[in-house]
DNA sequence: CGCTTGACTTAGACAGTGTCCATTGTAGGA
DNA sequence: TCCTACAATGGACACTGTCTAAGTCAAGCG
């Protein structure tokens, strides 16, 4: 079932059932949820668990790189457990709603070197905004 | 001097010394401060002016088009004065320093129509992320 | 000019999101 | 089975942003 929980187990954590219950989670259907939402599902599986253990165990799975953080709007972080792809997203304005894109082209070769200022870019992120099928 | 202050005058903005004072703040040096940054360097300059009124006039700014909000961080919001010059950010992951930038390329042309799922697509974001020569 | 009025400002309460810490619990190895 | 280092807990706290009720004032008008 989860490849995440396996990986995890892979890199030598104790495996708790609070953090089984935030893997199933993030492995679920539901995808960009936010912290608070990840705690909300979780705690149907296991009522006892904690807003600061769901904080701590989505933290250190970005931290791994198992999971990734995403701001697509001003509020509030959302996780994502696709990891291992790389890709971008598109945010409808109006609903919020969220898909993963995949774009073509070089998105670093955009930068030309005389915009790069010395720095040592290594990474891009990319926000399409627009309006969805249901919205328009 | 100000010539966001000629502009919001222009659009029938009643002149108040809290405005005028945001205005001036925007258009000195300091380049993406946030609300809060805002603030402190208006108090300097009008001991009284409130936070609510800065968030109120920053938003206001934001929405006649004259003023952009950015996040580069999971953080505060960040008000850019340079709003009549499409542009990106470059931003060092380790000090925070934030970098105008201008992309070659189509950006939004990067996304094939089979990934863009029905959605109208009106604006792009990009943040390029990476060390500064300072912090290298 | 001085009045009038509706737009603007203010202080502070409140809400949403995230962090911290002292205490308690427990996974997993000896 | 026992130990102990690591993890979970709950609640206080911090940061960012929003809201409201009451007071203030810019600007148009006589
Ligand atoms: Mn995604
Ligand atoms: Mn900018
Ligand atoms: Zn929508
Ligand atoms: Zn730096």
């Amino acid at each position: 079932m989860s490849d995440l929980l396996e990986r995890l187990r892979g890199r030598g954590w104790r495996m708790t059932a609070q953090r089984r219950v935030v893997a199933e989670v993030l492995d679920g259907d539901h995808m960009h949820l936010t912290a608070d939402e990840v705690h909300a599902r979780a705690v149907d599986k296991l009522p006892e668990i904690s807003r600061a253990t769901v904080y701590n165990t989505l933290g250190e799975m970005v931290s791994l790189g198992e999971v990734i953080e995403v701001s697509t709007d001003h509020r509030a972080k959302r996780y994502d457990p696709n990891a291992h792809r790389p890709h971008q997203h598109l945010v409808c304005a109006r609903c919020g709603a969220i898909r993963d894109v995949h774009p073509a082209g070089n998105l670093l070769g955009d930068l030309p070197d005389t915009e790069r200022f010395g720095f040592t870019i290594s990474d891009v992120e990319v926000t399409y905004r627009g309006i969805c099928p249901n919205c328009a």
